[in-house]
DNA sequence: ACGCCTCCATACGGTGGCGTATTGACAGCG
DNA sequence: CGCTGTCAATACGCCACCGTATGGAGGCGT
């Protein structure tokens, strides 16, 4: 609904970038199915004849949502994050905010379940693999050689992945956002996802694993295990 | 096409049974768009007269592959793990198995990724809850308070997901089945998936953690653990 | 052998979407 | 002021699919 006709309203002339926001909102919110030239034309308070005098079909708006939303894609999501210094922090933002927020994601997972279009898929691809790499250059920087780093960083992935599919398929299973056991969860992903400490320096003996760390730096929840 | 009517062949009047299993077949290599009545009359060597005999709409039939589908799921899946009497060798079981095999998850993507159809959700949900539920159980019988074992089951479940994902939209990111990075990569998650020993007892000191552990002992890799 | 009930074919109307063709409004510019 | 190029409306044909109506064909019991 961002940049729609309903707030440019009226006398406007239409852009072909304002068909492609378009389309980009209907991803969001109606999945690849709303991207219909005529329901498009018909939110934008127009018709088909406008459409095809922007773009030769279809496919050509499609693409050109998709080109849109790789670019916003691959500017915007971790700037903040490039400037943390100690990587280790790094890592534990990035974990903590993937999995925290969900507004950008909802267009991903539209197009995730639309990835049997060979034109999708690529697009997707790309911009997954993207975000491996990038996690993998984090995990490097945290002392990890080339193999491990990618491993953690595709274990880190797929649970960015799942998670998305599961607040938005199993919403029960996942806690609500501001309650503890949101923050606890959190907590623990930053530990299970985030090698031990005397795995990078072997010679420190550090105690913290997950299941054990989160009874002393949480509210001592797990305090009852021995 | 397993058991459409190219192995039936002729002669054989159809059965309600025999629409919904086409209709799985359908959703395995077509999605939920190749659940069309005309299509699937096609593919069947009939004509809609006969689905509109057994089927009041295609609803009905979707109802019912769905209900077939949960069925088989539900009965199969780790039924020669049950019997696995050491429940952490049960829980790499688990882990290792449903991250290799793909088999029976094409069914499981496809309709997830048509989860805005309330009616597919609702099954989806089920089962994936179930599951969840299922880890849980593993975790918690391998000594975890019942507050992290849902935190272990969430993640776990996490990743097979977003692994499916990763294996369907980025087979690139993928280590190729019998590549030894593969076994390596398992090995991984087997470690990254289960809590240390020392998280369920205090008491003793134990080494191993993913990152370090790789490298040194592979084959071995939880034995070494005590 | 007759009718009946089961299963399927044929034919039809309806809907929603794609793409094309033709015409029209309107602005800028010579 | 009229031309030209830009954007849009209208109307049309096409295709794929849903659902209905109606009419068979063939096995089955009696």
């Amino acid at each position: 609904m961002s940049a729609t006709r309903d707030t440019i309203n009226d006398k406007t002339r239409l852009s072909a970038d304002a068909w492609a926001q378009a389309a980009l909102d209907a991803i969001a919110d109606q999945g690849i199915a709303g991207v219909a030239v005529e329901p498009l034309a018909r939110r934008l308070g127009v018709t088909k004849g406008s459409f095809y005098w922007h773009f030769s079909n279809r496919e050509a708006l499609l693409k050109r949502a998709l080109e849109r939303w790789e670019e916003q894609e691959t500017g915007v999501p971790f700037q903040s994050l490039e400037n943390e210094p100690d990587p280790r922090r790094r890592l534990q933002r990035v974990i903590r905010e993937v999995n925290t927020s969900l507004r950008t994601s909802r267009i991903y997972q539209a197009l995730s379940a639309a990835a049997d279009d060979p034109l999708i898929a690529a697009f997707v691809t790309r911009v997954s693999t993207r975000r491996i790499e990038t996690l993998r250059q984090y995990y490097e920087a945290v002392g990890l050689t080339p193999d491990n780093a990618s491993r953690w960083a595709r274990l880190t992935y797929s649970v960015f992945l799942g998670t998305l599919q599961i607040r938005r398929d199993m919403p029960a299973e996942w806690p609500h956002t501001d309650s503890t056991e949101f923050s606890q969860y959190i907590a623990f992903l930053e530990q299970a996802l985030l090698p031990d400490d005397d795995a990078m320096n072997p010679d420190l003996a550090a105690p913290a694993h997950p299941g054990a760390a989160l009874t002393g730096t949480l509210a001592a929840n797990t305090a009852t295990k021995s």
